[in-house]
DNA sequence: TCTCTAACTTACCTGTAAGTAAGTATAAGG
DNA sequence: CCTTATACTTACTTACAGGTAAGTTAGAGA
């Protein structure tokens, strides 16, 4: 196990921050190296070229996530409150310097992707609604959200939702995502 | 007036097709005046720089959104119908080769644009939500809908939901989009 | 016929991106 | 002590981005 404030992991930090705030045409080598104080070649050394990065990042998105979801899960079988954990990660995120997402990132980019790297993100989204679809599914058994129609469609209009939210907050600023959250409650018939 | 065919109307029609395949940071001067058979500094003749061409764009946006919505009121005053018809407006927009939408394209590109730029992007949204508020009060009104809470939220939860569909449809197939604009539907209490 | 302007083209410049090749310091192992 | 691998650095190349300056051409108006 390397150190957490290895040169490879403080690379990896510093590219998912640009990632998300400027998407992959947005950031240079140069933008990880100069902060980093290391030569542009040492990115080079870790990851050959940037898909390789790009790839790395995905990687590191899939954990971040897995990581809290299981944060989440550890707090009880109450959907309600797995549910405010997924808002709370996404405001964190934002707070943080990651205003939109990877999925909503590399959708820009789609074009040029390498296959891998589609596929990898595809399988990204594909977790986090099947994550979402259980969280509603256990939620609508134990009566605490109350919804009609398919338990899938509804995880998917959801993610949708905060996706979109999550780059609408950057235009028009943060109140945006609470007022969405808002509305996804109002939707699930929670009365709070 | 311009002829429809002028170089000016070719370069906005192309760059706005790239920008929305693309983003601001995916396309070049080169991408435009290539396929056009004309020079790159044609560009620059009639926009001096990338913001200068960006600008247009998005008032080629703002216009036609406008012309659609207009296209939708004409059809008469039954909100259901313009509801539909935004969904087939974003599907149209997709099948021909634009996938995401000019807000979901600038906020990766967000810390890097002019002050006028935000606030256009900014002006065309609140325009969108305005738009969308009034057909939901009329739906309510007329009994065509049937939502909880208050019409504005609404109306932003829906089109940020559209939003991230444009961009997750990308990843995982347009089939995508439909099963949004169904659960849209099921959430406004619409039976078909 | 001459002049002026709009709408370009050609030829160029500067900056910067991604990437590579070759060299170097350091520590670990035999 | 010598060798080897790891983790870099320095110095470079190639390509292309955005942008500019000066020249050209076609048509309209006096």
């Amino acid at each position: 196990m390397s150190p957490v404030c290895s040169t490879r992991d403080q690379i990896i930090d510093k590219a998912f921050e640009l990632m998300l705030q400027r998407g992959m045409n947005g950031f240079s080598y140069r933008d990880i190296s100069e902060p980093l104080g290391v030569a542009n070649a040492a990115i080079h050394y870790h990851f050959p070229n940037k898909t390789d990065l790009i790839r790395a990042l995905i990687d590191e998105n899939h954990q971040i996530l897995r990581r809290s979801t299981s944060e989440f899960m550890a707090y009880g079988g109450d959907a309600r409150t797995q549910l405010e954990g997924l808002f709370e990660f996404t405001m964190k995120q934002c707070q943080c310097g990651r205003p939109i997402c990877m999925v909503g990132a590399l959708a820009i980019d789609y074009d040029e992707l390498s296959d891998d790297i589609k596929e990898a993100n595809n399988r990204f989204m594909k977790d986090s609604v099947t994550w979402l679809d259980r969280v509603l599914k256990v939620g609508r058994e134990q009566k605490e959200f109350r919804f009609n129609g398919d338990s899938e469609s509804k995880a998917r209009s959801i993610l949708a939702m905060i996706q979109g939210a999550r780059q609408m907050a950057r235009v028009n600023g943060m109140d945006y995502l609470e007022v969405i959250f808002g509305q996804i409650r109002t939707d699930l018939g929670i009365s709070d």
